[in-house]
DNA sequence: CCATAACTCGCATAAATATGCGATTGTGAG
DNA sequence: CTCACAATCGCATATTTATGCGAGTTATGG
């Protein structure tokens, strides 16, 4: 992550996270740069819709994780009121659903919880120009999403399949030979060839179309 | 940009780029690097399916603008013949259009030519293992295309069909196999054959899957 | 009449897929 | 500590698909 340069105008930030060592830690940080304002900053999202309307921040830091209401919510509602507020989303885990969630909501960042203090602070420069800051591997996810330039959703997946043969159906539901998804999933092409096995009997179907069939009609429909 | 740690496996690289300077420059550059290992280099891609299935990159570093094939076309074809390899796009402008042409075509990175060359070495290691080195203007733009095509609905059905081939498909999208569909039709295997081969050129698809999901797609079912 | 396209069928070969019968490791429930 | 089960891999074999190269018949429009 190249230096990102303060902007002129202050940016003005408020923070959501139930542990206070968080927030005080932000906020002593960002005493350091002129740039970054934090405005206030709470341990809980209840009250997001009149807090963003009364504050008017540019920037939430928003920990995915709080007591009450989820990050994910609060972000759905704080720009529900205040479309223009980016929200930079904290979690500890690098969780693809929660990621998916938060961009859905509509969140512009999404950072790990133990990011060099560098990188938070380029974070809020770059979404306050309008960038956003994901990581290389949360970057790859939205990219692949984005080329399946239609709605895969993996939401819910077929029950009783293992977490491990749900992302094998994800590949085979793109179109991928055995050999590209052992690829994809950095595994042997028996391994994807195992997991295929029991998908089928799971599915009660005997050919990668049939299983690619029932995956969409029980995924999307 | 994070200092990206080298692999311990050495990461095999080629390099399409109509300059010499460019391409003599990463070469020279990789040198210093023991996890980077330029296996080829070459001043278009006209044959770039020959080369990636002969070379086997893991990386490819390919200039957008080539005579003959463009870099968004060599990385459709590259992506066709070997999914697995990274690709990453390098070009002089930072052109929307460019961009997006170049992550459907399946590319995963995108670099502006004149980036620090640490941040090349960086890309290449960012790809090999699976992230996306994409900058956050991009990023943003990904986020926002994938958020969209989560809500809007997609394109109109593809036609080009003749009669008997639009039969074959709908009976391939309820999951039969050749024999079935021939039994079904009263025809024989061999014509089934025919008929497919002539649906995966049309739909520009190259097995049953992904010729049912292109058909699902493009349909209402 | 001729070109074109759709539809039909055949053969051969290579690649991918389906399936049977294993095995090892780790982890969590009982 | 078992037991089950998910996840990983290997090997062998049979079937299905993919694709290259033909080729004959029937409409249909120019």
């Amino acid at each position: 992550m190249e230096t990102i340069p303060p902007l002129p105008q202050p940016i003005k930030v408020i923070i959501f996270d139930d542990s206070p060592d968080i927030r005080d830690g932000f906020t002593s940080l960002f005493k350091f740069y002129d740039d970054i304002h934090v405005i206030g900053t709470y341990p809980d999202a209840r009250n997001v819709e009149q807090i963003v309307k009364t504050t008017k921040p540019q920037v939430i830091l928003m920990d995915i994780d709080m007591p009450g209401i989820t990050g994910i919510e609060a972000t759905l509602l704080a720009k529900h009121v205040a479309p223009a507020t980016e929200i930079i989303i904290l979690s500890q885990h690098n969780d693809d659903n929660n990621i998916f969630e938060a961009i859905k909501a509509g969140a512009t960042g999404y950072l790990l919880k133990g990011s060099d203090t560098d990188k938070v602070v380029a974070a809020i420069r770059i979404v306050a120009r309008g960038g956003s800051p994901i990581n290389e591997f949360v970057a790859r996810k939205a990219l692949e999403n984005f080329r399946r330039s239609m709605t895969v959703s993996f939401t819910a997946p077929t029950e009783q399949l293992s977490d491990r043969e749900k992302e094998v159906l994800e590949w085979m539901c793109e179109g991928k030979t055995y050999k590209g998804i052992a690829a994809e999933m950095l595994i042997a092409v028996d391994t994807v060839r195992s997991h295929i096995r029991s998908i089928y009997v799971k599915l009660q179907v005997k050919s990668k179309t049939e299983a690619v069939l029932v995956a969409i009609r029980k995924k999307i429909i």
